[in-house]
RNA sequence: GGACGAUUAGCUCAGCUGGUAGAGCGCUUCAUUUACACUGAAGAUGUCGGGGGUUCGAAUCCCUCAUCGUCCACCA
């Protein structure tokens, strides 16, 4: 053995034998209990972070650790396509070229994403090899795998069927630079200082920062207890505004704080998701007056083809012309929605498909509620548990319809005969076209609404339309999207049902279909695997996507199978970089794991990130911990070193370590052996609990302190080294194996080493109390 | 505004159901003679954020205040 353990030769040795022997491949086995971890799925086309290799730690401690215990474990692999992340990745990589998403037909740029990730699929899953992940490579699966898209589309057809999908006008967060709607959970506030304008209306003075938003406004509300405007509610009053006069409602309704400002407010359901709401409960009129180019339309009039930050300028400025605004705040200190990517969210009333998740003659989110409230599935650590069930008890409706193209298409098509008045948006030569097919597939002149636009500012093209009719085969060769009128009738089908149609553009949200992943992972609904291996054990993630993520795997888990997906919910903490603050690229803190791996070795990585969660909370990244655990491995590679060389030193045969050896044994052997009893009982304990770091420590302490310092230095005393050495060699294998899972190069690098090894120290059976 | 969590040794943090304070790193002194300097031995450092309460006994339970972090909502 050399002197000092090398990492880097046990690493690039190890995973290979393992993976080629085919230990990590899963078999149903009838007489064994199954245990099953799904792999959270790390985007595919990124790469390693803090996050994924505690995740990964975790999770391969518990395999292995059950693998050993002689369970069938699975530990299914997988990626993710990461819908609106990978998009906004390749957007960059085409504005590099001096293209954009519009350069392409939606199949075009579909078809070019999938190459783009393709090409950089490969890292992630080497580098879950090098953390030497025993993950079951022959059951990967990919998000865009056709099983996956399978299962999706029944999963929605069955929504259908079950009368738990509609379509809807709804107000989304939508980004008019990205194209797309995010979902609340996906955008993120910032503090902005803006003027806050007193607009003269009416009767009334109000408050409101965004004066280019009133075109659309459909009433006037007060607070139902403000003695100020009580008597105006239910009147209607006459505004006089920039494009004229126009009449009012006025609403009471709590939502209004008569704090705020003068007490009155502007209502513009199109715009604004409170005023959406009152809305509903007043029965409104919704009037958009922003397009989803984020540009103003035409019900603004001359302020029409203006972008909203335009308007502003030239909608304040008239007002204060016509002495319509009373005064302006300029220090008004007040959050701004954003996007991803950093954009300022548009509010705006768009079609989307919806799931009904608490409907009365089924109830989707009812079960999941109860599942975790009943403790048929258990939360670690328990007080996340409160975010979970507040949640369920706040979840709404579920929009799943993302106007991305890297996604799974939502399996609907349209009629373009019955529905003449779709809109449709495709790449005709070089031009974008817009239109509603009717009218675009009908000779011109007759009911030709001639408009032609561009998503992109720089290159817009003037194109003469008016002479052009398009065959329906020309909308589809090019086309970009379809804008279904909120009652556009529907075929919901994977395949298209005919030449007359058109299909729909959206792709679901992400988490509709990552949210049935251990079903379609597993081969719902009638495959051996699924049969046998579901529900799975335990679902190990980040707490952050616990309402994202975990409840709709448990809500899809309840409503197709009946069970839960998973019996536990381990939630890890998130890694935040040494100065405790974020990982972030603009801060500069961002910590790269193969830089530790290169220095220090997976396995310390790996032990160091395990030992520094007890509890699930966020912790810094502990650099120390890491540090001390790459010490640690070679600790223990020299006490087998210095083994070896004592068994060899006394040149004779040492037997191995029996019971009836007992007569035989001095005081020390027995407390060592003692020892090793309490340790294999803290690990169970604690590993059963969840609680990572006990263990860690246990056997961190008791391998060096106990058996090193003390045992070893006792031994090398030992007039009766035959008795010692079998001892010492009982006792240092058995912690091999317990530390196997924790740290599994060192220990098999030092394993092999031993006398009467096996073929492989992950396939030997973990040591008994 | 609501919620959750934190405040323990110089630093980063454990301490689960209450019983005389722990780890890693760092620090001090000593040891380099036959595994390991990625070593060993010995050691120092804490009125466990402030205040109040329950208890024979509280870092641990309750109340309250302060500070920090995170999440959610919202700012018209």
């Amino acid at each position: 053995m050399e002197k000092a353990y090398n990492s880097k030769i046990a690493e690039e040795t190890f995973y290979k034998k393992w993976e080629d022997a085919g230990y990590f491949t899963a078999k149903v086995d009838k007489k064994k209990k199954p245990y099953t971890i799904i792999l959270p799925p790390p985007n595919a086309s990124g790469k390693m972070h803090t996050g994924n290799v505690l995740m990964i730690a975790i999770e391969d401690l518990l395999i292995r650790w059950h693998r050993m215990k002689g369970d069938a474990t699975l530990w299914l692999p997988g990626t993710d396509h990461a819908g609106t992340e990978t998009q906004i990745t390749f957007e960059k990589e085409l504005k590099k070229q001096g293209k954009s998403r519009f350069s392409y037909s939606r199949e075009e740029l579909y078809n070019e994403i999938w190459k783009f990730v393709e090409k950089n699929k490969g890292q992630i899953e080497s580098q879950i090899r090098q953390m030497g992940a025993s993950v079951d490579w022959s059951r990967y699966t990919f998000t865009l795998d056709e099983k996956v898209i399978k299962t999706v589309h029944a999963t929605f057809k069955k929504l259908a069927e079950d009368n738990l999908l509609y379509r809807g006008d709804y107000i989304v967060n939508y980004c008019t630079k990205c194209g797309t709607t995010y979902s609340d959970v996906e955008i993120k506030h910032e503090e902005r200082k803006d003027p806050l304008y007193y607009l003269k209306y009416g009767p009334f003075v109000l408050a409101t920062v965004r004066p280019e938003t009133k075109f659309g406004d459909t009433a006037v509300a007060v607070n139902p207890k403000d003695k100020r405007y009580k008597k105006w509610i239910g009147k209607e009053v006459a505004v006089e505004g920039l494009i004229g006069t126009f009449n009012l409602k006025v609403i009471g309704d709590t939502y209004v704080d008569p704090k705020f400002g003068t007490g009155v407010v502007k209502v513009t359901p199109a715009h604004d998701k409170n005023d959406f709401e009152a809305g509903l409960r007043h029965n409104l009129e919704v009037k958009p007056v922003i397009d989803i180019t984020g540009k103003l339309n035409e019900r603004a009039g001359k302020y029409a083809g203006l972008s909203v930050v335009e308007a502003r300028k030239q909608v304040v400025h008239d007002l204060q012309e016509n002495n319509l605004i009373d005064h302006i705040d300029e220090n008004y200190i007040h959050s701004v929605a954003l996007c991803k990517a950093g954009h300022g969210i548009e509010p705006l009333v768009m079609p989307n498909w919806f799931i009904n998740v608490d409907a009365e003659h089924k109830s989707l989110k009812k079960p999941a509620y109860e599942a975790v409230k009943d403790g048929d599935i258990k939360i670690y650590p328990k007080w996340r548990e409160i975010t979970y069930l507040r949640w369920m008890e706040e979840m709404r409706d579920w929009p799943v319809s993302r106007q991305n193209v890297w996604g799974i298409r939502i399996p609907v098509w349209y009629d373009v005969d019955v529905n003449p008045t779709l809109r449709v948006s495709f790449k005709y030569k070089d031009v974008i076209v817009g239109g509603a097919v009717g009218q675009l597939m009908h000779p011109p002149g007759k009911y030709r609404d001639q408009r032609t636009f561009n998503g992109d500012k720089e290159q817009v093209v003037k194109y003469k339309l008016s002479e052009k009719q398009f065959a329906l085969k020309e909308i589809k060769k090019g086309l970009q999207r379809v804008f279904p009128p909120v009652d556009s009738t529907y075929i919901i089908s994977s395949d298209s049902p005919g030449e007359n149609y058109l299909p729909e553009t959206d792709t679901f949200d992400t988490w509709f279909s990552s949210g049935q992943w251990p079903l379609v992972t597993l081969g719902y609904p009638d495959s051996e695997d699924f049969t046998y291996f579901y529900p799975t054990a335990v679902m190990e993630t980040g707490w952050e996507i616990i309402r994202l993520w975990v409840s709709r795997m448990v809500m899809f888990g309840y409503y197709l199978t009946g069970k839960p997906p998973f019996k536990d919910v381990y939630l890890h903490g998130i890694v935040r970089a040494l100065d405790g603050r974020k990982m972030s690229k603009s801060l500069g803190n961002v910590i790269n794991p193969d830089e530790y791996i290169e220095q220090y070795g997976v396995d310390a990585l790996r032990m160091g990130l395990i030992s520094g969660t007890a509890n699930g909370k966020d912790f810094n990244f502990p650099k120390d911990r890491v540090v001390a655990f790459k010490h640690f491995a070679n600790k223990i590679w020299n006490m087998g070193r210095f083994l070896l060389m004592m068994r060899e030193q006394y040149g004779k045969e040492i037997p191995e370590y029996v019971g009836s050896m007992q007569s035989q044994l001095t005081k020390e052997d027995k407390a060592i052996l003692k020892g090793l009893q309490q340790l294999i009982k803290i690990i169970d304990v604690s590993l059963k609990k969840f609680r990572f770091a006990d263990a860690a420590d246990a056997i961190y302490h008791f391998m060096w302190h106990e058996m090193a310092d003390k045992y070893i230095e006792q031994v090398k005393l030992r007039e009766d080294k035959d008795i010692a050495l079998s001892v010492l060699t009982y006792v240092y294998v058995a912690c091999l194996k317990l530390l196997h899972p924790f740290m599994p190069f060192v220990t098999e690098a030092i394993y092999q080493q031993m006398p009467g090894h096996g073929e492989s120290i992950m396939i030997e059976s973990y040591p008994k109390a």
